[in-house]
DNA sequence: ATCGATACGTCAAGTTTCTGGAAGGTTCCG
DNA sequence: CGGAACCTTCCAGAAACTTGACGTATCGAT
């Protein structure tokens, strides 16, 4: 019956994908919503639907008393595989106006919050700068404010990498004046200026190409109730998970793992997990 | 000359789009990447190539000897805000597999990493219930696996918002069992069962609905030119910014600033902000 | 019980977009 | 020089889409 995908025009497939995504997680689609979302005809609007339940008849009824289309019991996706983690990436991004509500396809946005992340934006061609640099493997030279010296300075490195630690935005890249690979954070370049060749490679940066593994396990001070719990929520098994992480990340890794500090400092409840080879670890911490 | 978009289809403006996005940034634009993109002919994709040019003579011009559409000096984007959030937001998520690499506009993928976040997929047909139960302010039945109880237990509860603590995400709802508003884990939400409509009201959720407001500033052990770079970071003026935040989220911002544990427990350096209302926020916190 | 508003559906004519095929141009490289 | 790898243009036909007109079902208000 269905099954067999013509070799639909991508605007066609994008409209079909769109019916679908709304019927999964809203349960219902308009004609008016086709209509709004692609800026097409109320007649047009209507023929895409029709063919969505030529191709897919028992995805979908229309509901003459709700006067809309409602996703039947058995519902199975054609177009589109659902995903929790990118819808809830959308939801993410449209409220905190990454995207454009209208180039989301959730219609009803769940109310959300998260604890904002007061960090400066990025000047785009700064950006744009630094990763065709990358691209090319060329050197670029930046007006940085380091931590160190009072005012910025121009500098000559070659990026090869980004990186986020949670916070901010970071180019992994050699830096000439030091002769080190270093972490520079893009929001911290004020000015980019000259490009050349670069001379060095991406394979000699050892801490970003050398993995640690952190071993961790539920917090030991926590009933074995809470303990297992643990253990279900970051998927341990036998008590323990392993995660790789690069060793040029690795600081940011523990920070963001709350594994930074004294494992007294918090209470086990909030402190959760604990590193289980902190010795071999942390020595490695920059 | 420019700057007269007229009625475009909504395919056709999407290739110009694209165009445009692949033009900012990474410089160039081959037919072949809109044929890859849109699945459109060789042909086709000349079309939409020179109607751009058409539309926008002084963006683009053809690099006979690169093969390729270059972007010109004088270039103004005329379809599309150049955005940098947005471009590392792709970046992130074409790396962490959320957004397919052909459903992103970015061509070059720059090598990319960050601290990996061991938490537990959301199951999208639960995630589902709980958005449609929230829109529709109902009340839906689920079994949930709380760190009192050693099994997993049914109980009814009221959603009307998500939030994400960094981690894990987070069902914003009223708790019929207990009788107060909570936070559910999503991907502790083994299974869901009936909906039934529900009486309480969002807006009765104080610990939602109160802010509480965050003033932080730099380490006052850091030495001034340190101090200033932090300010610059965090958008601080005369030494302080304010941060507001749902009081129900107040345990995670403060976590997540790394403010949840004593100002000594990291070197200055590590640590960078202090709250500087901490005796009034603290006692807030949950 | 009728009327108006709001959905969707459909038929027809005309425009835009797109494909496929065929022929042609430029630059680079071996 | 010849071939490869780009882009370009012309043409006929198909698919997608618009505009306009007219018809249908449901609901809620008068």
């Amino acid at each position: 019956m269905a099954g067999d995908k013509p070799n639909l025009r991508w605007g066609v497939e994008q409209k079909l994908q769109f019916i679908e995504f709304r019927l999964f997680w809203e349960g219902h689609v308009n004609r008016s919503d086709l209509i709004e979302q692609f800026g097409v005809s109320p007649n047009q609007a209507s023929g895409d639907l029709n063919r969505y339940i030529a191709l897919a008849p028992d995805n979908m009824v229309y509901d003459k008393s709700g006067k809309t289309y409602v996703r039947s019991s058995g519902f199975i996706p054609l177009f589109l595989k659902p995903d929790a983690t990118s819808y809830l990436s959308q939801v993410r991004s449209v409220a905190e106006g990454i995207v454009a509500s209208h180039d989301s396809w959730i219609g009803s946005l769940p109310a959300f919050d998260a604890p904002p992340a007061p960090a400066r934006g990025v000047d785009p061609k700064i950006l744009r700068t630094i990763v065709i640099a990358a691209r090319r493997k060329e050197a670029v030279e930046i007006l940085y404010q380091s931590m160190a010296s009072p005012e910025p300075q121009w500098r000559w490195v070659a990026p090869h990498a980004l990186a986020f630690d949670g916070f901010r935005w970071h180019a992994r890249s050699f830096c000439e004046k030091s002769g080190e690979f270093r972490d520079f954070v893009v929001s911290r370049v004020i000015e980019t200026r000259h490009t050349r060749p670069s001379s060095s490679s991406p394979l000699s940066d050892a801490a970003w190409h050398e993995m640690v593994v952190l071993e961790i396990g539920p917090h030991p001070d926590l009933s074995p109730n809470q303990k297992r719990v643990i253990e279900l929520d970051y998927g341990m098994h036998e008590g323990r998970v392993s995660i790789t992480v690069r060793r040029a990340l690795l600081y940011y890794a523990l920070r963001r793992l709350g594994l930074d500090t004294d494992p007294a400092a918090r209470a086990p409840q909030d402190q959760q997990i604990v590193l289980l080879n902190g010795e071999s670890v942390r020595e490695l911490a920059a």
